[in-house]
DNA sequence: GAGTTTGAAACT
DNA sequence: CAGTTTCAAACTC
């Protein structure tokens, strides 16, 4: 701490006071009218040197080490102003301080910005008024200036989310110290206080939906931070581990972290570079923190990871490798289609935020996070000719559902569930299990693409974990639990000798780039044969315009507001194609239409059909009793099922069948596992994004085949005009193949985005260029 | 995990 | 467009 006043009293020293008059703070404190007058008399008094100098030395923490310089300097010098008065009066100083703080005292939030430079107290400053240019950074970056503010350096100072979210908080005169010890005292609180808006978030709608905004933002973060990670891959999944920490922690009981400024985690490290000081710990120190990362992530890793990004530009500037790009580029690009980005993000959240609950807003938001962030989808948005969509689906879907089913075996209730709501299950505080599963879930949708693989599978053992850790260790548990690993991967293919390169590959019919968990070979399904796999994806569509449509699609007349049982009936969704099964019976995997959990239509020439999802000789499920398999054959009925499916001009409007039946069929192909595949199964190339949140929120198709998952919800009535203007006719276009089956309008190659409104999911649709827009032209 | 079955996709 | 082949997932043991 001694070593500390020699600092701070140089580097004041070294500023004029003209520089500390054009600095971020002052502006700000002469936005503040009452402090103007203030300021203007004393600035140089209020930064003369000497005045930094005494009250630091005295409250300095033993525990500061020379690392972390740079940033207490910067604290220092945020709140010596406000602090020395009340606490350090001496010299001549004071009238000026105190009349500082007095006058900042006028306003609540003046106060807040003059008295001491707690994270919490600035990060309110911050969001509640920003200054000039940060102002404007504010809204456009929002999410940066959550969690720092410029310092008078145009440095980053670190700042806990607490004030973000309750701001009440703030008020804590215990939090206005300014000492070292006080700061990291506040840094504490700050976790604390976090969690503790956490829990509480979930019993209030409001600050539900700021928890809500926090998480967001935080993905914002996470997802963010990957780019910028300097270290190797072994870091990144550190990250990983440390974003799923991060949600665990938060959710979890408070813990101790009073390592946050001596602990060169990733905050104090990625603050240091920032300030630029010398003695900056390098990022390894990082590492060093390993076990430590995860307690200390809320303090400290997650502001650090927003400071970071920008760090790790400046960084950059300043000539040193931390291979920010580079990791950007290591990243790898899963995705064959992609989301629009911005608008669609924002339309999402707009269209979502506006009548959801609580849980619906957290989708929403998350929703909004999950779709654009990542380099590839800035890489892959700019691809000419690709369709909108995000092919996460599966993975971040299936995974939630499989979060969401797990958590219902947890609580011992039954196997396959349905939740009450995702709001609920986000809800039920009480239960730890339900926390973290519903975080995990939500965690996901922080990471970018490829690192949700990872994600999902550190997700999927923290589930373990949690679930062994309740006591739910049932070799059936078990099982599930591996489905949900391998559910965490998404698609993997075995693909040996088409590349991966034809639809054979679930991968690429599902629009994703083959991972590390495929077991391909050859594959040219990756960024690196980008243009191969374009190409190839392209010839495939003009042969079959609808090859990357959904094979299941709905009629649209079944669809309903979600508590209607209109759309109960299999039969109201089928195969686009419908199958050829001949030994299966349809009633196997084999069957794409079990597969999807949909009734085999006339459109299927199937042989033997045992298929109980639905009839296609036209036979309403509701004459069925789905617990006990109907058996009929496949007579096509083409008169009855014009009749029944005359709806059908909206195939890709899909009621989320709020299907009853479909938990007690007696042979739903999943049973209760969501496989990786199945969401990308269905839409991938329909481009339908059906992103975790959404599986989250719908967790009551987690027992649907793979198929129906993927279409859900999507009342015509609602779908918002934009998306309206993309879809096709609602008279639809019934196109007939030549052997006298059906196809369903192709999807325009419209990559939907999903949003909710009153409870239904919304598919937001994009127009891509590379889908025909003609009627499709089945084989 | 290897082998078989199955049916979609691709090819002719 | 029907028939055949190829292919990889699903399934069985």
């Amino acid at each position: 701490m001694e070593l500390n006043t020699p600092n701070k009293n140089q580097i004041p020293a070294t500023n004029p006071l003209s520089q500390f008059e054009d600095s971020p703070v002052f502006n700000y404190i002469n936005n503040l009218s009452p402090i103007e007058l203030v300021k203007s008399m004393h600035n140089g008094q209020a930064f003369n040197l000497p005045s930094f100098a005494s009250p630091l030395s005295v409250f300095a923490s033993p525990q500061l080490s020379s690392q972390s310089d740079a940033r207490s300097f910067i604290r220092r010098y945020q709140f010596s102003e406000p602090s020395k008065p009340e606490f350090f009066q001496s010299k001549d100083e004071n009238d000026t301080s105190k009349g500082v703080l007095e006058a900042a005292q006028l306003t609540g939030l003046s106060v807040e910005q003059s008295e001491c430079f707690t994270p919490a107290n600035s990060s309110k400053g911050v969001i509640t008024k920003l200054p000039g240019e940060h102002m404007e950074s504010a809204i456009e970056e929002p999410i940066a200036l959550k969690y720092y503010c410029a310092s008078p350096d145009d440095n980053i100072i670190m700042v806990p989310l607490k004030a973000i979210i309750e701001p009440e908080m703030v008020g804590d005169p215990n939090e206005r110290y300014c000492s070292r010890e006080s700061e990291r005292y506040c840094s504490r609180e700050s976790e604390k206080d976090l969690r503790k808006i956490c829990r509480t978030g979930q019993n209030e709608d409001e600050a539900g939906c700021d928890w809500v905004a926090l998480i967001s933002d935080v993905a914002d973060i996470l997802t963010l931070e990957p780019s910028i990670d300097e270290e190797s891959d072994e870091k990144q999944k550190l990250v990983d581990s440390g974003t799923i920490s991060f949600i665990s922690n938060v959710l979890q009981a408070p813990q101790d972290n009073s390592n946050d400024s001596k602990t060169p985690n990733y905050a104090g490290s990625s603050q240091q570079r920032e300030i630029g000081e010398p003695g900056i710990q390098p990022v390894e120190s990082g590492e060093q923190n390993e076990a430590d990362q995860t307690p200390s992530v809320f303090p400290g890793t997650l502001p650090d990871k927003a400071v970071v990004n920008d760090a790790a530009a400046k960084v950059d500037i300043r000539g040193k490798s931390y291979q920010s790009s580079s990791k950007q580029n290591k990243i790898r690009r899963r995705c064959l289609v992609f989301e629009m980005g911005a608008h669609k993000k924002k339309l999402t959240f707009e269209s979502s935020s506006s009548t959801l609950s609580q849980s619906d807003r957290m989708g929403a938001n998350i929703e909004k996070h999950a779709t654009p962030r990542t380099d590839k989808g800035k890489t892959l948005s700019a691809l000419p000719g690709r369709g909108i969509g995000l092919h996460l689906n599966a993975l971040t879907a299936s995974s939630s559902g499989k979060a969401v089913k797990i958590e219902t075996l947890a609580s011992g209730k039954q196997e396959i569930s349905q939740p009450p709501s995702p709001a609920a299950h986000m809800t039920s505080g009480s239960d730890p299990v339900s926390k973290s599963l519903a975080l995990t879930t939500v965690e996901t949708d922080f990471v970018p693409f490829d690192n949700k693989d990872k994600v999902m599978e550190n997700a999927a053992k923290t589930l373990m974990v949690v679930t062994e850790d309740f006591g739910i260790s049932s070799p059936k548990m078990k099982r599930q639990k591996m489905e949900f690993l391998g559910a965490s991967s998404c698609k993997r293919c075995n693909c040996k000798r088409s590349k991966c390169l034809k639809l054979y590959c679930e991968c690429f019919a599902a629009g994703l780039y083959c991972i590390e968990p495929c077991s391909c070979l050859e594959c040219s399904n990756n960024p690196a044969h980008e243009e191969t796999v374009l190409e190839t994806r392209k010839q495939i569509e003009s042969r079959n315009p609808l090859a990357f449509a959904p094979k299941v699609i709905r009629n649209s007349d079944s669809v309903s507001e979600f508590g209607e049982e209109t759309n109960k009936t299999p039969a109201s969704a089928r195969h686009k194609r419908g199958c050829n099964c001949k030994k299966s019976s349809c009633l196997k995997k084999y069957c794409e239409c079990f597969q999807g959990g949909v009734g085999c239509s006339s459109y299927c020439r199937c042989e033997g059909c045992k298929n109980t999802f639905g009839c296609k000789n036209g036979v309403e499920e509701n004459d069925i009793k789905w617990e006990e398999p109907k058996t009929h054959e496949n007579t096509s009925n083409l008169n009855l099922l014009d009749i029944i499916e005359k709806g059908e001009d909206h195939p890709d409007l899909i009621a989320p069948s709020k299907d009853s039946r479909s938990p007690v069929h007696p042979q739903i192909p999943f049973s209760g596992q969501l496989s990786g595949s199945s969401l990308c199964d269905v839409g991938p190339s329909t481009q339908i994004m059906c992103r975790p949140i959404q599986r989250f929120r719908t967790n009551f198709f987690y027992h649907l085949p793979k198929y129906e998952k993927h279409l859900q919800v999507i009342p015509e009535d609602e779908t918002p005009e934009i998306l309206n203007s993309n879809c096709l006719p609602t008279s639809g276009v019934k196109s007939v193949s030549p052997n006298s089956k059906r196809v369903s309008p192709p999807h325009h190659g419209f990559g939907p985005s999903t949003t909710w409104r009153r409870g239904r999911k919304l598919i937001l649709r994009s127009v891509s260029p590379s889908t025909s827009l003609n009627p499709p032209s089945e084989q």
